[in-house]
DNA sequence: TAAAAAATTAATCAATTGATTAAAACATTT
DNA sequence: AAATGTTTTAATCAATTGATTAATTTTTTA
């Protein structure tokens, strides 16, 4: 029941074991990974995972905690800023979000894919109510009052997070390139806001 | 070592292990997934899963390779057929891949999953060589020869396929409202070649 | 129908795995 | 330095899990 003890050194051990689980869990999932695979990746005795993090359970909770912020986290301030107009809005969350899945490019699918189980951790979205208050969802609204907002969001979104769930198939499309990839997903930065612009203006 | 006697019967027992296994490997995934669960799935005996199955492994691979048939296989005919012009083509893919993902709602995650993992299984799978071949690919270059084709085949199949994968997303965003999207997902039939033929105009 | 083969079951095994324990090593306080 | 508190370790536990076994039931063959 005691609560963990913070000492002066919150990096080493406990922020080991950390470092480890986000790595483990995100290239195999919750189910997957073994305690004894984190405790072997941040060189620490099995023990000491449950010492600092009490269960496997808990541990996963964190680190998803934390993903799932910078999932949705890293778009919502750019979407939610009324000050910037429609277009400028586009280009800049296209570019911050490949720039934010280049570093992380199992971010996605690991998120999207724990999510489906846990019922709890949806509770915990920080998508409560996105539906009107978005200014980007108002911006939508008026350029194209005759189709539902989440219908460009989900195309947007899609456009750019799909290459990097499907990473694997388009690696081996490419001849399993992965700087090729690269060049490509950089393209993405300009072409995708291209593409919107497009869109926003077919009939 | 001997073979699997194919008795008249191919249904009953195995087929029903298989329709079982098909169902708790796609919502669970390999490492989720229990042989327990499949046998009780499926009401039979755990042995028999062994029985007719030899492994949990194989069985899974069995399931995989209808599953990565049918999420590669069911685009590649539309898209390769030289006879269809593009448009009809970007028309007849978006509509007939939408119509098979709402009925296997959870196939794309759970192949895009599961490919991460198994190395072999990649290499068995129907995208040898896809490049140049397809008259899809070629229709694109032919269309806009400034632009890299798989540029627009992961945009267009992106459109397509990232609702579904993130479907408990969106799903919370509607105030988790199965029909509305539903809904969405066959408007979508309608706006997605209305977007990508905008697409390919946009300079 | 008797014998042989195939299918099914209950019980069990061995390995894995999350977690705990008790002792040891290390650090801090007095 | 002794006492106290904290961190780490090796060993072990109990539950889970994939798989096997040996016996039983059902089906097919002769």
């Amino acid at each position: 029941m005691a609560e963990k003890v913070k000492t002066k050194k919150d990096f080493s051990t406990e922020e080991r074991i950390k470092k480890a689980a986000r790595k483990v869990f995100m290239q195999k999932g919750y189910a997957a990974t073994r305690t004894r695979d984190i405790a072997e990746e941040s060189g620490i005795n099995l023990a000491l995972l449950n010492y600092y993090f009490r269960s496997k359970e808990k541990l996963f909770h964190e680190v998803m905690m934390e993903k799932i912020q910078q999932f949705f986290g890293a778009l919502l301030p750019i979407i939610d800023d009324p000050s910037t107009k429609l277009e400028s809005k586009i280009e800049l969350m296209v570019s911050g979000y490949i720039d934010m899945l280049s570093s992380n490019p199992d971010l996605p699918l690991f998120v999207l894919s724990e999510m489906r189980n846990s019922s709890d951790l949806k509770k915990i979205l920080p998508v409560q109510k996105i539906t009107d208050k978005l200014s980007f969802i108002q911006q939508l609204k008026e350029k194209r009052p005759d189709v539902n907002p989440i219908q460009f969001l989900m195309t947007i979104i899609g456009m750019i997070v799909f290459p990097f769930i499907a990473q694997p198939a388009f690696e081996l499309i490419l001849g399993s390139n992965k700087t090729e990839l690269q060049k490509i997903l950089q393209q993405r930065k300009k072409l995708i806001p291209m593409w919107v612009k497009a869109m926003l203006k077919a009939k």
